[in-house]
DNA sequence: TCATATCGACTACGTCTGTAAACATGAAGA
DNA sequence: TCTTCATGTTTACAGACGTAGTCGATATGA
């Protein structure tokens, strides 16, 4: 059974995330609003992140509403989507699909810290309840 | 203090991936031995492989150790390394580099097996022993 | 020795990405 | 009304990526 329109999200690029989660953050917003917000951190100008925004509006992955002469953006896609959605892949690519290993990993480089320890095992024991 | 000569390893692609996982499993190797590895998977020619390897090459991902009139090719970089930095990479971008919230994702989204989760308390309790 | 298969090097080329300038147009102030 | 600012649209352009063809040299079998 493939669905009618089997529309694929089209993939989102580093610097296009980026702005997805200044519109994640806060929306509907402006250009120039998205600009505040991250420009200065990565060095952007404004130029930039108006092309990354229609590109995202042509990857249906947010929606521009007209107000005035301008364009509030709205997320189309769920943040919690887009982070599943990358998890996922990496976990399939780098550990075949299975999450024991990743973690494994993170454990042994030591990039779990007491409270993430703390907060996994709360979450396990819920899991299993 | 930067290192005397900071050797960001150049980032490696996916199809350059696949390679790389061919070589992990099996080396040193030839180019057309790689390709009998994965051309057939991915719909490769043996040129694009031949592209690839020369591209990890130049990447300093792989060496290319002659023999006779052709090469064998090693890592350069362990398989460990690899996934302990895409692993990290996506923790940090999507995650606030925190692991907790990756893990309750995967917990979410039922992306953990029983197995997962057996082998993850298991490793919880000796991280913590 | 001559054709052929093999192999790496070089070249190609369309797409995607990062980054932005130029342009057109409408709004707003002088 | 004339100028200037704000804003989206179009165009640009270099580098990475996916995918592969061509070239030149060597090994090899007839």
């Amino acid at each position: 059974m493939t669905q009618a329109s089997e529309t694929r999200p089209e993939r989102i690029s580093e610097a296009e995330h980026a702005v997805m989660e200044v519109i994640w953050e806060r929306n509907p917003i402006t250009a120039a609003e998205v600009c505040d917000q991250v420009c200065a951190a990565r060095g952007w100008s404004l130029a930039t992140v108006k092309t990354l925004l229609s590109r995202l509006v042509s990857k249906q992955a947010i929606a521009a509403e007209p107000e005035g002469r301008r364009f509030l953006y709205s997320p189309l896609i769920a943040r919690a989507d887009y982070i599943g959605g990358e998890s996922r892949r990496l976990v399939d690519r780098l550990f075949g699909g299975r999450a024991a290993p990743l973690f494994a990993h993170l454990a042994e480089q030591e990039a779990l810290t007491d409270d993430d320890l703390a907060e996994i095992e709360a979450l396990l024991k819920e899991l299993k309840q």
